[in-house]
DNA sequence: TCAAAAGTGTTAATCCTACACCCATGG
DNA sequence: CCATGGGTGTAGGATTAACACTTTTGA
């Protein structure tokens, strides 16, 4: 062997919407390491490149195998590889990040390796996946405020109350409501079905469905 | 050999000011293929990642092999990473990108395989380097509007003016010296010498120092 | 004295924020 | 009939954009 080879590997971040602590909060799937090294610690799903899938595909295979989750929308952040990441040869890791609808995010994979836990409570993360995790975090809310991701984080039909809570769960503050919702209604991309939210114990709410589609950016 | 490697390459986009039909516009150093594939075609300075540098470092290095120059801020683009790209074998590019100051883009390396082209004009380019120019522009020009990055265009001591002038060449578009000025101020990113520029046959304006360290984001 | 860009002032339009207030429902 | 969030209205402050006007120099 002429030289020590380079090999690619690709990690996602995966974001989703749980319950904690009674309010809807950001959470994202860890998976247990099962070899060294970092054995035992948490991680990003993540494994090497294949050589005939493109980057993207590799994300999506991976996210799928290892998850089980089909995400809304997925994004490039970041490719990492610095000399020595705590790895034993050169690796260098193409991470992506992910948004998934409440729907996928309730699912429980059947496997003691993978767990939810909430984006700002997270467990010891093996190499250097807590900076990555932040890295991720810091994107997802500056994107929050100028396109319409957060319509992927919600199932098909939402209030505009719940997409409110969406963004106050990301930004960690509240937001006056009334000014909320005439700022998505002036956006354009939400669009009422005519339908309402029955059973609560309030004035039912208008449902609306995303109108926005895919990106213009990275 | 058990299965198909896959390499890593660095390439970087590189982004000075020049004079272009008497205008100040931007500009970016190509060099010319010297064999297949695309064997005499323009393209991005780039080379394989040795397993002994970060992908940082790559770029700085393989940016200074093949045009001398010294960048003034260097900054990650995206990854690109489908199947076929073009290349013999399966190539997973890692693209920066980088700003140089006027006294370095004035800088021509004694080399008839490395040129300045307006990053308007561009000649055809080898492999997808056209697709991956106009995302640097449009990273470049997003940032221009909530960084300080265009001082890294400049020399250490420059005028309003000229800073305007930046903008302008980037943004294609003219914009008001009042408004831009006040701008400018308020965000306490550059502080003025003391000195004025003497020998223009107008009021002589202000020097101004940046004072914005190194950014935040990416 | 003129042209040309520097630099200051002013105003109207726009956007943002806070908050008051009525509406419709389930308990 | 009350608590709760849905939904509308509105007034004040901050920000922006457009443009008039004065200043200082070299030619």
């Amino acid at each position: 062997m002429p030289e020590q080879p380079v090999t690619v590997a690709v990690s996602t971040v995966i974001f989703g919407l749980r319950e904690h602590d009674g309010e809807q909060a950001l959470h994202l799937p860890l998976v247990q390491r099962v070899r060294e090294p970092h054995l035992g610690r948490w991680a990003l799903p993540g494994g090497p490149l294949r050589a005939d899938e493109s980057l993207r595909d590799a994300a999506r295979r991976n996210l799928a195998d290892t998850t089980g989750l089909n995400p809304a929308h997925l994004e490039q952040l970041y490719t990492f590889g610095a000399v020595d990441r705590g790895a034993a040869d050169r690796v260098v890791s193409v991470v992506y990040w992910a948004l998934v609808r409440t729907e996928e995010a309730a699912l429980t994979r059947d496997d003691p390796h993978v767990a939810w836990y909430p984006a700002h409570a997270l467990p010891p993360l093996a190499f250097d996946h807590e900076e990555i995790v932040g890295w991720a975090v810091k994107r997802l809310k500056a994107k929050l405020e100028y396109t319409h991701l957060s319509h992927a984080l919600l199932p098909d039909e939402f209030t505009l109350g719940q997409l409110r809570e969406v963004h106050e769960a990301i930004l960690g503050r509240r937001l006056d409501p009334a000014n909320f919702r005439r700022r998505v209604e002036a956006t354009g991309t939400v669009a009422p079905t005519g339908a309402h939210q029955a059973g609560v114990r309030h004035r039912p709410p208008a449902l609306y469905r995303s109108t926005a589609r895919e990106e213009l950016l990275t």
